[in-house]
RNA sequence: GCCGGGGUGGUGUAGCCUGGUUAGCACAGGGGACUGUGGAUCCCCUAGCCCGGGUUCAAAUCCCGGCCCCGGCCCCA
């Protein structure tokens, strides 16, 4: 019986695998140039890590499992636990702030649908030890540069804000507030009429569904929105919140990203870890796909560690998310995954297979994407095979011509051979190949 | 976890509704015609009904269960 591969996990064949690189590429370049230093930490952490973090309920989401010893552990859902688990056993005393990027295969125990798989991966950063509105810029700015660095432009990254979420809930007397939110963040998959209809199913009363549709308008540039949210909100810490997301759209601005920015207080982003500013990139597409990343500021989640009170913020790029878009909009690269030249043997002679290897080594040396031909095939076959693949050029060697010391060179483009010794080979080609 | 649509050689498909020849075709792969010159042609070969059970004289075809794929719901840290 065949053996399948498990569901919601891909093989990535080396066509996809040259354009992921790529992406990969991209991205680390902009992070580093951020000054931020990659890690990795175990693909597994014991069960209860992520219990702590989530609650009980996120082990049906997991893949947990036992191990020989006993011990619960689980395949990591995303790097941010692990990260700051990392940081309480290690890095409390270390400098501040930390800055750590990372790219990884994450696993959840899900139904697979557009954009979504069991296995996936995220490209990353934490920025641990500033709770300062600059370090949300820092962040945020990143993610923003981060999708224009693989070509991205048409998205947007949509900020919204737990505080002013829970301010809210308090606002309008709800105690249900994360069903609020949950509620809140379905607004746009439903019809204005029936969102309605929900939020009074919820509880709410004419003036609560009114501000809440209040709420759900501010949402747009930043400008235009925040003196609305000033209007809706009137407690002291709404008001600092609102404050202090002035003062980070005024900073993107500094940092040249304000194009992409909007204000959106509708998100939520989950309901986990996030205490404060959460923001999201969403890309317009026809694939069924929504959130090409997010992340946000989680203040507690280290404490919830065990380490001392300390500020974080981060965001997570989802990978396969990001990469259908990509392909979708032609925005990635045709990367040739074809040699140069393909060395090929003429007959069995022990100096003609011999003569064959040093030629396509002496290629490889010289920094020269080289392939030899090792099956055997007659010649007929083996330049078909070049033809297919679309080597552009080949080298023949033969026994006639090894007996005057020479090889043929072929361009396959124009079917043109030459002779030449066989000593001059290597540097023919990187010649042609103006190398 | 739930719902809908699917699963036939490596790939794409015909056949399924209405059970009955040796499961057809194209591409791909290997070899040969052509013993040192490709993309053409011809010939040969390799290779398949997702798995299990049931109904039947007979199952790719009908029924049930499972697995997997595509999409949606829940959820999305």
């Amino acid at each position: 019986m065949k053996i399948e591969r498990v569901k919601g996990t891909r093989d990535l064949l080396p066509e996809e695998m040259a354009r992921r690189r790529w992406v990969f590429e991209r991205i680390r370049e902009v992070f580093e140039n951020f000054n931020f230093q990659e890690v990795l930490t175990p693909t597994f952490e014991y069960t209860e890590l992520f219990k702590l973090r989530s609650g009980e309920e996120v082990v049906k989401q997991l893949y947990a499992f036992q191990d020989k010893g006993g011990r619960d552990v689980s395949l990591r859902p995303d790097m941010t636990s692990s990260v700051a688990r990392l940081y309480v056993n290690q890095f409390q005393n270390a400098p501040k702030p930390i800055k750590w990027y990372y790219i990884a295969n994450m696993f959840r125990y899900e139904e697979p649908q557009s954009g979504r798989y069991r296995e996936f991966w995220q490209a990353g950063v934490e920025l641990i030890g500033s709770d300062r509105v600059e370090a949300d810029a820092e962040v945020i700015a990143l993610f923003t540069q981060s999708y224009l660095a693989v070509g991205l432009e048409d998205f947007t990254v949509n900020i919204g804000d737990r505080i002013l979420l829970d301010e809210f809930a308090k606002m309008l007397g709800v105690e249900d507030d994360i069903g609020l939110m949950r509620l809140i963040d379905k607004k746009d998959k439903m019809g204005r009429d029936e969102f309605v209809g929900a939020l009074r199913e919820f509880g709410l009363d004419d003036d609560g569904v009114e501000k809440v549709l209040s709420l759900i308008e501010i949402k747009g540039l930043p400008d235009e929105v925040l003196p609305k949210a000033e209007e809706l909100f009137t407690s002291d810490k709404a008001k600092a919140e609102i404050n202090r997301l002035y003062e980070l759209v005024d900073l993107l601005d500094a940092y040249g990203v304000s194009r992409w920015v909007r204000i959106d207080l509708g998100i939520a982003r989950g309901f986990d870890y996030y205490t404060s500013v959460v923001f999201e990139a969403i890309a317009p597409n026809d694939l069924g796909i929504g959130s090409i990343g997010g992340g946000g500021r989680y203040d507690n989640l280290i404490e919830v560690f065990g380490g001392k009170p300390t500020p974080a913020t981060g965001f997570a790029i989802g990978i396969e998310r990001l990469i259908p878009i990509l392909e979708w909009k032609g925005l990635l690269p045709e990367i040739k995954l074809r040699p140069d030249v393909y060395v090929i043997p003429i007959g069995d002679e022990r100096e003609v297979r011999k003569t064959t290897i040093e030629i396509t080594q002496g290629l490889r040396d010289a920094g020269v994407r080289a392939d030899i031909e090792l099956t055997g095939r007659k010649l007929r076959k083996a330049l078909d095979y070049a033809g297919k693949l679309g080597v552009p050029y080949v080298i023949l060697v033969g026994k006639k011509d090894l007996e005057a010391g020479k090889v043929t060179l072929r361009d396959m483009e124009t079917g043109e051979q030459k002779s030449i010794e066989k000593e001059r080979a290597v540097e023919e080609i990187l010649e042609i190949l103006g190398v």
